[in-house]
DNA sequence: ATCTGTTTATAAATTG
DNA sequence: CAATTTATAAACAGAT
């Protein structure tokens, strides 16, 4: 047919929306989920349309990945260093394109939610940055879910607007908001999510935060009694680490009990300080949160690991 | 400085 | 056609 381009054909615009050549980079990637500049990477590798006007195209990249419910964004680990968070697919936008239309979905996926405060990050739990020390294992969640109501039609924020100072937004970091909103155990939440709860994480869990132990609807709303046996959140979400050096270090380490059944291993100190120990042998680490981590010694002795809050 | 990420605004494209 | 979805631009805050 007429064409009127000079262009090669593969240097065409590719029918595809931005939503789904995000979508298609994230999928394709093992652990299904990608830093920004890789989503860029994956498209210009294959699609030399997008090896120019990058200032352009990736600008309205991002702004689909903000945007757009059907991705969700998953700090990274302390232990794995980068910029930039990790983007993935909402568990429950499902086939986006299953008209086979990769330029326009059905519909809008959108996050269910009480009408005004918009909390993207609710459903961020879904997945767990793995290590690579066991390249058989999976990510826990990868793909498809069962559906996870908990969240549905939580209220995120007073309608009215206003924060009492002491409101767990206030006090613990946004991304903390989903599940303390969820209406579940954690541990229930977690083990929906397919995250392996084994009954000694489940217990320490409980013992550390009693009051998650039945996740409130309230909690995510306006405020919190003063009095708050919230206090671990508080801790570990306000308070700022300062090294021996005075810096303020993005991590808080909170100790936590010891946990008897565990021996001590020699020649290894208990975890008491910062991230340099973190990757040590004889530490267990358990994501619970993408943004928390559960640092476990062997000696029993333990580190709670809350990062990107500010 | 550059990279990420959020947000608002507006235009264009597509669908029903 | 109107409503919805996508594309682009741009301002801006924060992080590295």
């Amino acid at each position: 047919m007429p064409r009127p381009g000079k262009n090669s054909y593969s240097d065409q615009k590719p029918p595809y929306s931005y939503i789904s050549l995000t979508a298609m980079a994230i999928q394709n990637s093992a652990e299904k989920m990608l830093p920004l500049s890789d989503i860029y990477k994956f498209i210009m590798d294959r699609f030399p349309y997008y090896r120019e006007n990058t200032q352009r195209w990736q600008n309205s990249l991002r702004h689909n990945l903000s945007f757009n419910d059907c991705f969700i964004k998953i700090p990274r680990r302390p232990d794995q260093p980068g910029k930039g968070s990790f983007w993935a697919l909402h568990p429950d936008c499902g086939d986006m394109f299953e008209n086979g239309s990769f330029l326009r979905r059905r519909k809008r996926f959108k996050v269910l939610r009480a009408e005004h405060m918009t909390c993207k990050s609710s459903p961020m739990m879904h997945y767990f940055h793995h290590h690579h020390h066991h390249p058989g294992t999976a990510p826990p969640n990868v793909g498809r879910l069962p559906h996870f109501q908990g969240y549905g039609g939580i209220t995120c924020a007073q309608p009215g607007g206003f924060k009492h100072p002491f409101a767990i937004e206030n006090i613990i970091g946004r991304d903390y908001k989903g599940v303390m909103a969820s209406g579940l155990p954690l541990t229930s939440v977690m083990h929906h999510l397919g995250y392996p709860v084994t009954p000694q994480l489940s217990s320490m869990v409980n013992s550390m935060w009693p009051h998650v132990g039945m996740l409130s609807e309230s909690m995510g709303g306006v405020s919190v009694p003063a009095s708050s046996e919230y206090a671990p959140f508080s801790v570990s979400a306000k308070g700022l680490y300062h090294n021996a050096n005075g810096q303020t270090l993005p991590a808080v380490p909170v100790p936590i009990k010891p946990t008897p059944s565990l021996g001590p291993v020699p020649g290894l100190t208990g975890l008491q300080s910062g991230p340099a120990q973190i990757c040590s042998p004889g530490v267990i680490m358990q994501p619970l949160l993408p943004s928390m981590i559960l640092c476990l010694h062997n000696t029993g002795v333990g580190c709670l690991w809350n990062h990107n809050i500010t």
